[in-house]
DNA sequence: CGTTTGCTTGACAGCATTCAACGTTGGTGG
DNA sequence: CCACCAACGTTGAATGCTGTCAAGCAAACG
């Protein structure tokens, strides 16, 4: 939870985070809206639901989880972020945060208080339409993960959720086709609206049938026209 | 599709709307902004997934869904939205946009210039935070329907859309237990993730236990105590 | 090294889907 | 004004995917 000095002019997630598009002056300007960083360890929630909203986050290294629970206790996990994505959107609504961030490995975020966000906005026409910009994303996103809950089948699912967690590996720089996973298979199941032992069974199942090496966490896509097809095909 | 003269300063959804809390001289500014309106018969498209993205668009009257495709061709309803609801947020993100909306009745809607909003909520702190708070919002909205697509039963999930569609149409002066669908029992059950038979047999069900008494789309609440248990005690 | 947590696999059950037939409604044209 | 048609809705029977329950195994942690 230690906080610690931050420019985002000078930091190599620039091209993926809120500063995308803009120039060295806006960059100096963004520094004195994001100063400070916070440590989040594994499991530690960086906010939870009901909490007072203050500030976005950007995450700058880690793995958060984002989840909502209906009040007879069922959670849903609604996302999953990494370096560079922004958590706490949900908090602008009602002035208190709508979800629990949780951090699935030791993570750090960049701290962005959002009335000086909104101050700024103000002044500079590029931050505001990078802002809002990430906010639709968000929602298109969303929809996204509606048409998957809503409409395809556990194999369809998992693929999807693998070629996605992949596709933003590698505009991260990692292999497109290695992954570690950070989450059970619990949290998987959440948020692709399965059980734990469906995500499971499939993980075997693209095994058997040579798409995929599954050792536990560790994920090795073997045949990954095979998952896309997967995915396009189906119900044709 | 005619252009109307239109003043958000004299709408009678100006609490539930974009203009929600704003002053008088505030109000005439959004006059200068929202300027014309825009008339979309049943079963057209406001907008569809591709079109340019130029215009935010307020419900004034009727009634819309807003639905994406995936490439296979499945369509996933992703929301229904009455008068003083926001449509096209989601075109924000790339300038096109992501979903198509279609008007479920004769409808009216007020255009409201992207531009134009983000020029002049840069002027009205109170329009720029009422924009962000909508945005938000609708991301709140998001999570909760993964929520629903995620982890629950088909009645549970029935229950909520009902409850959900009285508390907004009584939000709008409308009866709270008796409601006219506007949409079709396959378009319900592309929102809530279920087959059209599916729901189908859901409301009869809900009849049979005298929750419900419905007549094709003319529905009445006949214990809405006993759908909110539905959803509370659910797997408890 | 033991305990806890997470993962895999099997057997079985249940809920929702699929397929099919029939009923209802509203609009159109004779 | 009525008949017809197309779109929408209801219901039944059978199938199948995913969930549930249970047991055993592997890995992580202190």
């Amino acid at each position: 939870m230690d906080a610690f000095k931050v420019a985002c002019s000078s930091c190599n997630l620039r091209e993926l985070c809120l500063p995308v598009g803009m120039s060295k002056p806006q960059l100096e300007q963004l520094d004195s809206l994001v100063a400070t960083r916070k440590s989040v360890k594994r499991g530690e929630a960086l906010f939870r639901a009901g909490d007072a909203f203050q500030s976005l986050y950007a995450v700058r290294t880690g793995f958060f989880k984002t989840c909502v629970a209906s009040e007879d206790g069922r959670e849903q996990v609604t996302g999953f972020q990494m370096a560079g994505e922004l958590l706490g959107l949900d908090g602008i609504s009602t002035d208190r945060h709508a979800c629990d961030a949780v951090a699935l490995e030791d993570s750090q975020v960049c701290l962005i208080p959002y009335n000086r966000l909104e101050d700024l906005s103000r002044e500079f026409t590029d931050l505001q339409h990078q802002f809002h910009k990430i906010m639709s994303r968000e929602i298109v996103r969303d929809q996204g993960v509606m048409l998957l809950l809503g409409s395809m089948r556990a194999e369809e699912r998992l693929a999807v959720f693998l070629l996605n967690l992949t596709q933003r590996l590698h505009a991260r720089g990692f292999s497109a086709s290695a992954l570690v996973l950070r989450m059970t298979r619990e949290e998987i199941g959440s948020y692709l609206g399965l059980k734990l032992e469906t995500v499971s069974r499939t993980f075997s199942k693209f095994q058997e049938e040579g798409l995929l090496e599954v050792k536990q966490r560790d994920i090795r896509i073997l045949d990954n026209e095979g998952l896309r097809k997967l995915v396009n095909t189906a119900r044709c």
